[in-house]
DNA sequence: CATCGACGATACTGTAAAGTATCATTCTAG
DNA sequence: CTAGAATGATACTTTACAGTATCGTCGATG
């Protein structure tokens, strides 16, 4: 089937990709089980593949975000949501760490741009609703929230942590940072 | 000058490889005001290059977080110095995000092995004097400074932060997180 | 069973970049 | 001033990979 074989193929890419950012179009049909030929029957060339792949992860992480801000009562819940649903589907995005090609494509620089205006303008009404320290740029805020999901994905992807798990320290760092002090009382060892 | 111009070739891979990470030798000399040719004179190959700028990048780490640890009375303090310290040398690594073809040269990635080891420790040390939460799985507490110290590095390369500013922020992060809720006021040791 | 479309395999071309070789020039130490 | 070293420029070879073309096969569908 057409579409099984394409989906394969961007399946295929995700994951070898990651490996090695630099993988031919051969070790991406290989991975993929897929005649090499086959590879550009479905996508223009090497460049439309690694959009169409850019273009699924962005999908995905909308659709993860957009489902998550419809169940948030406040700002603050609903950037807790989209930092979660980020991390939910960091596996489709994770390899676009090292995608150096796509600097070069309008659409996929729009989209990203376009997604962490998004996160900035969350992270300006959570702090309107005095969740965020005022001392803090938001600048910082914003950065170190992509860092912060960007660890998280990485150590799901290396099987450090659970998904579940991620999510949930990804927001107590962010809300409550790592240390005892001042939000708990201090402990000794284990 | 050899050495001069050596240096040159090294600083000129460092930004033309930040900006395109399959950047050509060609591309790396002209940003060197330096013939092609000089460049093979200086290293075997472009491998060699890479590995030399590596290499270059570690040396630096290594010193400023051994400087910096030098200082330290605790544990914790330990830890903040060398979470700056890795902050201030990050203009000599940056590039090493989408640097691929490290990861089968066995010194280099020996050597990003050991300092994530050393930060465990550090980061194990700091646990023992209280200072880190017992319920957040050591593993979240290095990937979360590994992903802070990149988020800073990247503000700070953009011109969204200035240095000490992104080193204070990131400790802040690490310490008390980003919210008002539940946090007091941070202690600072000087 | 016959047809048509998707696929695999393979061979071919073109190109970009690595690496080598050579020679003229420039810089520097003595 | 001179010899030797470092450099720039350039031409060349080789290789890896993108992209194209072709043909035979397989499988679903009618």
């Amino acid at each position: 089937m057409a579409l099984a074989t394409r989906e394969r193929i961007l399946e295929a890419a995700g994951t070898t990709l990651l490996r090695n950012p630099n993988a031919s179009v051969d070790e991406i049909a290989a991975e993929a089980r897929v005649g090499r030929a086959t590879v550009f029957r479905h996508f223009e060339n090497r460049a439309g593949l690694l959009k169409a792949l850019a273009s699924r992860a962005i999908a995905e992480t909308d659709r993860q975000t957009r489902l998550a801000a419809t169940d948030a009562r406040t700002a603050t819940d609903a950037l807790r949501l989209v930092t979660q649903a980020v991390v939910r589907a960091g596996e489709f995005f994770r390899y676009l760490d090292s995608a150096a090609e796509l600097y070069d494509e309008p659409e996929i620089v729009e989209a990203y741009q376009r997604q962490m205006s998004e996160l900035a303008d969350l992270v300006g009404a959570a702090g309107r609703e005095g969740f965020i320290r005022p001392d803090v740029p938001t600048a910082w805020v914003v950065a170190s929230i992509d860092g912060l999901i960007w660890a998280a994905c990485r150590a799901v992807g290396d099987g450090e942590l659970g998904v579940v798990q991620a999510q949930d320290l990804v927001w107590e760092t962010i809300a409550n940072g790592l240390s005892t002090e001042g939000t708990r009382e201090d402990r000794h060892s284990e």
